[in-house]
DNA sequence: AATGATATACGAAGAGTTTCGTAAAAGCAA
DNA sequence: TTGCTTTTACGAAACTCTTCGTATATCATT
């Protein structure tokens, strides 16, 4: 696959990358075990997925050992960052704030993560222009 | 298509629904020439995705006159919150309040909006069991 | 060495999505 | 009526994603 230019990533795929970003570089069977927590995979779905997650350049893996390890290619911040701003185009038509509101008041939020949240907002409205 | 138990939109589908919640009940062509708008799209194209939206129960349409007249079957609203669920799971993990900091973080607010924003914080504050 | 377990490699089937060519029907204009 | 345009209907190709069967290689145990 082309190398930079790295596309984003699948349904599958993402939660292959959420294991191996809270884990770290795994084998296929770890991160095959960690997925049939959730739901049935076969060794072998996972596996393809995961060379094709090396293909696809998300992805990196050392052959050293008989068992590859793999690990994350991209990492959380960027990946969130990047389908975020897909998600605010494509189904909030590029409005942040509106998704913000519907995140606020769906999800019900700590008094500290709201407190978190009020921080935030007011060291954007002093230091406003940048970022 | 199961009356009842809609689909998620997918991509192309989701293009189509924005245009036809923004400007309501349209035609193939208004809808078409609004995706070319954005990327070359051939009209049989649009066409086809309008009908199988009707199929799987996304969109209505009124066949009176020879050109349909079609129209969104479900809500911005409910369709954005459903979406919303969807994306916080997989990309964040469940996290509501991280993918709020990002969005707070990624895009620049209108102190306006900031405000808006505070204020549902307070009553969330006060009142903070129900919604 | 022979057996069994575990790993990767390969390829292809199956499902869903997107695209569009072609045909048929309906309306319009000369 | 005869053609030209617009529209819908149909079906299939191209593509992507997911899944897994099968083959092959490697390792450990006896």
């Amino acid at each position: 696959m082309d190398l930079n230019n790295i596309p984003k990533p699948t349904e599958s795929e993402l939660e292959i990358l959420q294991i191996l970003w809270l884990h770290g570089p795994s084998s296929v069977r770890f991160v095959n075990e960690k997925l049939n927590e959730e739901r049935e995979v076969g060794y072998t779905t996972t596996l393809k997925l995961m060379q094709i997650m090396v293909d696809k350049g998300l992805a990196l893996r050392n052959t050293e050992s008989r068992t590859h390890i793999y690990q994350a290619a991209v990492s959380e911040a960027d990946t969130q960052k990047r389908l975020l701003q897909k998600f605010v185009d494509t189904t909030f038509r590029g409005s942040a704030m509106k998704l913000v509101m519907q995140a606020l008041g769906n999800h019900q939020a700590s008094p500290e993560e709201l407190d978190e949240i009020k921080a935030l907002i007011e060291k954007m409205e002093s230091g406003g222009d940048d970022n």
